[in-house]
DNA sequence: GGTCATGATGAATGAATATGCCGAGTAAAG
DNA sequence: CTTTACTCGGCATATTCATTCATCATGACC
């Protein structure tokens, strides 16, 4: 029925409760009035489950609706640290080389999604049926990664 | 007054909400009660706002209450659903066959989570790189895990 | 002692959010 | 063209959460 649609809408929600300090859900409805979005309380309550946004206390009384990590999915870099927080059991370096452990099976995977990141320091990827060895340019280089990696599983 | 401070309180709460799967503040306090701090849900009202405690949503109606909206996710079978989400790509039926497509290089994980479900149903599994088959016994079972699966995944 | 200020809390209530139910729209199947 | 199945979203309401107001305890001060 209506043109913009509730995918449109959603992301005009997750870009506007950055940009922005809104503290409750009619404010967000508001705020998409201005453009041209008429939708009431009862929808946005649905967005905001569906984005998993979170209504983060200032500690002072005061609310502000945020976005969480766990629900950027299109962000390639959020998506990536989801699946490897999943799977991935173990980081270990040596020399240089990165160990991977993963769930059982899931090596292969994780492995293909490393090879796509197309790394300059990474000289290739060996996957068996739950270990990766990621074999570096560099001892630095391997450091540098497992760094990053570790950042991105928190 | 009360012996159990207000501030150990609030440590049992943070401890509580990381253990436990909460999703109301009068479960808190229900839980606390068992401990034999009897407090309202006003009080854990504050509380949860000065421990900037956050209500975050499942995306599926439900909520959980987290120190950290960043804080690492490891249990619970509402993730299990989401991890698949992240990998299945789509679910089809022929016949006595489920044939599963999921992410590039996922496929033998994802099997092998399946094989370990132990399913009567389920005579057998085949991985390649993105896809999965999965024999059933029966159509009329095929047609049941389709379902299933399905749901799991919403 | 009394008085004042402060902080914690409960009861009641107000504010904000979630949801059951229903109808409209749409797409696929028959 | 029906029927069926689904998705979306409004309305009304239920649920959940925040806040106001009053009370009690404590400590500082005179």
């Amino acid at each position: 029925m209506n043109m913009p649609s509730k995918e449109y809408r959603q992301r005009l929600i997750e870009e506007l409760v950055e940009r922005e300090f809104i503290s409750t859900q009619a404010e967000i409805a508001e705020h998409l009035a201005r453009r041209g979005i008429n939708v009431t309380q009862a929808t946005i309550s649905r967005d905001v489950n569906e984005l998993r946004l979170v209504r983060l206390p200032a500690g002072n009384g005061q609310h502000r609706y945020r976005s969480t990590p766990l629900a950027a999915e299109e962000d390639v870099v959020g998506e990536l640290s989801q699946r490897f927080r999943l799977f991935v059991r173990d980081l270990d370096r040596g020399e240089n080389l990165l160990v991977i452990t993963t769930d059982e099976g899931h090596a292969a995977g994780i492995a293909y999604v490393i090879d796509k990141l197309d790394r300059d320091e990474i000289v290739g990827t060996l996957a068996g049926q739950n270990t990766i060895l990621i074999v570096c340019r560099s001892v630095v280089q391997a450091e540098a990664l497992l760094e990053e990696f570790e950042t991105l599983l928190q």
